[in-house]
DNA sequence: TTTGGCTGTTTTGTATTCATAATTCACTTT
DNA sequence: AAAGTGAATTATGAATACAAAACAGCCAAA
């Protein structure tokens, strides 16, 4: 969304603020505490207030006017509708990505699949993740399609807290990586269709473990 | 995204500076002149640049560090680009609907086709679109999910600024007529496959004519 | 005539200050 | 002990000031 912000003080302090509520130091429901970051982050509260916008549209915080911002929950019904709309949008990658991607587009792909796997096969999931982050980036790069990309991004922004690790179970992990030798097989056969839906199915997968794990509030109590 | 901030200051410049674009009075291409704004608005620059960093996350305007803030062209791939995601969007919104929606809910949508329909027969373009914003409005409502509800809503801003009404043919308005008659019996019969592609095609015949209207930028034209 | 350098002006990004709203604390009343 | 009130403190939103970057204009040199 935002171009070229990677020198301002704003996008800096944005940046910083998205890692920190990934990382668990600011946690949902909590205030930002607006004069403690300045001085940690050795800036005044200009720029930190410009990026609480910019992490207010992606989502990331909630802002109440005259009460500061507030790092957003991560309800269960959030992450639904986010998985949700989410799926729509990689079906939709899946299925561009197919008419346009280049063979070494997919051979790339491709080796980052037997990367991916060699983690898995040592059950190291830190990297495993990391290269299936990888390789989604490489399919939504294969859309060619800018605004998907970056819808995208924004949503999975929101959801980079879910930690999966805690409450991955062998079969759903067995499961993940079935899915992904079909969607080489779908890049390869260009299959747009059936790549759309092994993404979305994907997706839904991953929902299930996603709320199962420990930053996911009750929705009841995210009410109060 | 932005949550309750209809009585800021930045909140309100947003607003201003979102219609001024897609009214035409501020030009794509264009430099936000952040000293006449401030002028013309009566505040200080402090809540207009927080203005900026909200427009610009929802792609209206482009913020060039030193250079200050540019409204976005809207060029032809751009238009694609962001039809093809909202087509996606709106084919999720209206499988979801089929799943929730209320006898009500589908009563008051066939009340404002009538309403729609009876502009349509009387060849008054502006009330038509405004019907047909709101049926839309309601699907995405009874998709009862807000993720895709905002994130289907920073797209249209986007997109506002298209004049169909300088485009539009005989044949697309009897074209988008019968869509929404489809719309309706996919309602009826609650059949959100059916809806779904309907809304898709059915966004794929206005990029047509909003690909043909006068506010689009040439792409070689864009890049320079 | 064109190009490069310099100077002055304007714009941009950030820091600081000011005014207002909200919260907290202490004291009094019930 | 609980509730209410007022004052003090803190936080928030916006205005203003300052420093740096960018731009425009002018003049001299090639």
């Amino acid at each position: 969304m935002i171009k070229i912000q990677q020198n301002t003080l704003y996008g800096e302090a944005a940046a910083r603020i998205r890692d920190m509520i990934n990382e668990g130091l600011l946690l949902p429901g909590t205030r930002i505490p607006e004069k403690r970051l300045c001085e940690q982050f050795g800036i005044s509260r200009t720029p930190l207030r410009e990026a609480l916008k910019v992490l207010a549209s992606e989502g990331m915080v909630e802002l109440l006017p005259n009460r500061g911002a507030r790092v957003m929950r991560l309800t269960r019904q959030m992450l639904e509708e986010t998985y949700s709309v989410m799926g729509a949008l990689e079906g939709l990658s899946g299925e561009l990505a197919c008419r346009h991607i280049t063979e070494e587009e997919i051979a790339d792909i491709q080796a980052l699949h037997y990367q991916m796997m060699a983690y898995y096969k040592r059950k190291e999931i830190r990297p495993y993740f990391e290269f299936n982050q990888r390789i989604h980036d490489a399919i939504m790069l294969a859309s060619r399609n800018e605004v998907l990309r970056e819808t995208h991004s924004s949503l999975n922004h929101r959801i980079q807290r879910v930690r999966y690790s805690t409450s991955m179970t062998d079969e759903y992990w067995k499961q993940a990586v079935a899915d992904h030798e079909a969607m080489i097989d779908c890049l390869l056969d260009r299959d747009g269709e059936r790549l759309g839906n092994i993404l979305r199915e994907h997706l839904r997968h991953k929902l299930v473990v996603a709320a199962a794990s420990g930053v996911i509030d009750d929705d009841l109590a995210a009410s109060s």
